[in-house]
DNA sequence: TTAAGTATATAGGATATCCGATATATATAA
DNA sequence: TTATATATATCGGATATCCTATATACTTAA
């Protein structure tokens, strides 16, 4: 029952989307600039079949919106859903890791 | 594919481990203690069959270990190697959520 | 007009988390 | 002693996350 690693106790499995709202209420960005922020702050970059089935599933939900379509590049952001959405999951996660940070 | 539910963007899986061993860090305390710190910060208790399994897989680890018991109650506490599992991950999570506890 | 790089898309599946249901053991109260 | 409450334990499964592999489309450079 191989459930934690060496050094590992926290996989962060089901932030996934919760960082995508974060990060899209800074800025509207695109799935590959997300993937890449998510590089820089998690250390792992996020494959384009767990990046883009995440982004499927919050603009299904009315989480987000495609903003702006370039070629193939598409610039998403937040609807006042997400915005709703992501507060309420903010207060959450502040109660939950009261402490954490300090 | 209903991934995210009506507010819902966030629902924590995977944090539970961390969770567990950032409590023990504070003080020992036995699995319903833990359970009740958890259901006053996330808003839902953990059932049973998913604090003690936690517990059991985190101790097999070699993350905590049984300090105390007394009848059927179970106080746990953190190993050295536990302390460094969460220092490691607590790291990660201050990169991971910098600038969304502001 | 090839070739290479970038961005998006999806199917299929491995894996893990977590819960419901159930059982057991201990302590306490009636 | 019976009943109740508390604490722990485990099985089985529903569910969801995430990745690998693969494909497509657009852009730019050679």
């Amino acid at each position: 029952m191989p459930r934690y690693g060496d050094e590992e106790c926290c996989d962060m499995r089901g932030m996934l989307g919760f960082l995508i709202l974060f990060l899209l209420s800074k800025k509207p960005m695109h799935g590959q600039e997300i993937a890449d922020e998510l590089a820089k702050r998690r250390g792992d970059k996020p494959s384009p079949g767990t990046i883009y089935p995440a982004l499927k599933s919050l603009k299904y939900a009315g989480f987000l919106r495609e903003e702006e379509k370039v070629g193939k590049t598409i610039t998403y952001c937040l609807t006042p859903r997400g915005m709703k959405a992501l507060h309420i999951a903010k207060r959450r996660f502040t109660r939950t890791f009261l402490g954490v940070l300090s």
